[in-house]
DNA sequence: GTCCTCACATACATGCATGTACGTATCTTA
DNA sequence: TAAGATACGTACATGCATGTATGTGAGGAC
């Protein structure tokens, strides 16, 4: 967002068809991202079904009027909301993961980095939607499959490049490790939602099982446990 | 159910009021339990809201009457499905995981058995509704609640004979340990739906990495894994 | 300043699922 | 067999949320 504030006054000389500065774009997104935040808070809450429009118009400090001013109907409403915390998450998590070079470190990342990512109210929007359609033919269902596709391809080449490297056991195939390392973290997250201080450790211990990584080396928790060292 | 098949014809001798068999009830009894599978099925699936009762019933073979005519509304439906569920659960996960002796094999062994469990549609029943009413002051939110508040203390209690034992090491307080192994098993249960042979191992793993243990030790599939022709 | 457009609020219409009242057939008791 | 109860189907009423049409006031172009 490169803008400044309101009161432009941009009144210099020579200014083709410059809008000193759209004021009412910048009131439409502004408004726009209002709802589109407490819809995501809403569905993430209620679910879709149980979502309704004049709430989540009247948190975000309007009326259901601009709600279906901005959007087309509730279905558009969810899925730009879905895709809102899509995107916020690809800031906050996928900008860590990628600077990361070790497969396994990057892995470890992207489950501490979506642990703090669902600290907030926003993070089951994601799981509330699959498990209200999943299985179905609706555009929503199909969106959230192709979130869920993208990031699972993004494990499994990761499992790949571990195993590659020796630093990820071999064992079961590929992908339906990536599935249970992407659900270990998604279960684990959820369940310890507002545990601040543990959960990212919990989190990434219960990834680095699914990995087949020891977990005892991942945190420094466990560091001054006995080295039981396996047979 | 101490029932043995219709068709009675206990025209013997001297018969007081001894009722055959009583028809009736054992009617009433079968059609409950069809309309309770049909319900537990669709809000599995479709979670609460989106449950339409002319399917369920549908489904179940009957019509919105005959539910109307077993259960007092749609609430009183779902909690009987959820207690349905519930009971199930105690009878195919509990009772395997009661004749461990041993917390670590009681804490595997509920991962897998409830691996095992998921395999059907009635799984996701808890998690939607939990999802749906999690926060808020529902007899259906209390009664979920109540559910897993019984399996988080048995988790609780399991997690602090092992580190008594010294088969768990020290590490984060219990109570964290034990959510985030029911949040793994949970969610890598619903990541596997379907991968038939591996689930089990891999929810194992993601347990036992909860737990702060080895998952490579839990199972044969990463003990030799020298074949895999992989791609 | 006039006109137009856009952001948003208000009021109305529609649909759909729930819940209830009532009707019918089967079983039970005499 | 007759009378009552019970299991279930059918038809109607209600509520609630969505979606649409219409109104109002604040920018922006001239």
């Amino acid at each position: 967002m490169h803008v400044c504030e309101d009161g432009p006054s941009r009144s210099g000389g020579g200014d083709p068809p410059s809008p000193r500065r759209s004021t009412q774009a910048e009131r439409r997104e502004r408004t726009r991202n209002a709802l589109l935040e407490s819809a995501a808070r809403g569905l993430s809450r209620y679910g879709y079904s149980n979502l309704v429009l004049e709430q989540v118009a009247r948190q975000a400090g309007y009326t259901r009027g601009a709600l279906y001013h901005q959007f087309k109907d509730k279905q558009d409403l969810a899925l730009a909301a879905l895709q809102w915390v899509l995107d916020t998450w690809d800031q906050e998590v996928g900008r860590q993961v990628e600077q990361e070079s070790d497969p396994v470190a990057a892995l470890l990342t992207l489950a501490r980095a979506h642990t703090v990512f669902c600290r907030r109210d926003i993070a089951r929007v994601a799981i509330a939607l699959r498990l209200e359609f999943s299985g179905q033919d609706h555009p929503i269902a199909h969106e959230v499959e192709k979130g869920y596709q993208a990031l699972t391809g993004t494990c499994v080449d990761f499992v790949e490049a571990g195993r590659e490297a020796g630093s990820i056991p071999d064992g079961p195939p590929v992908r339906d490790v990536a599935l249970a390392y992407i659900g270990a973290i998604e279960g684990t997250s959820i369940a310890l939602a507002g545990q601040v201080p543990q959960d990212a450790a919990l989190v990434a211990a219960a990834a680095a099982g699914a990995l087949g990584l020891d977990p005892r080396a991942m945190y420094p928790s466990y560091a001054a446990a006995p080295k039981e060292t396996h047979s």
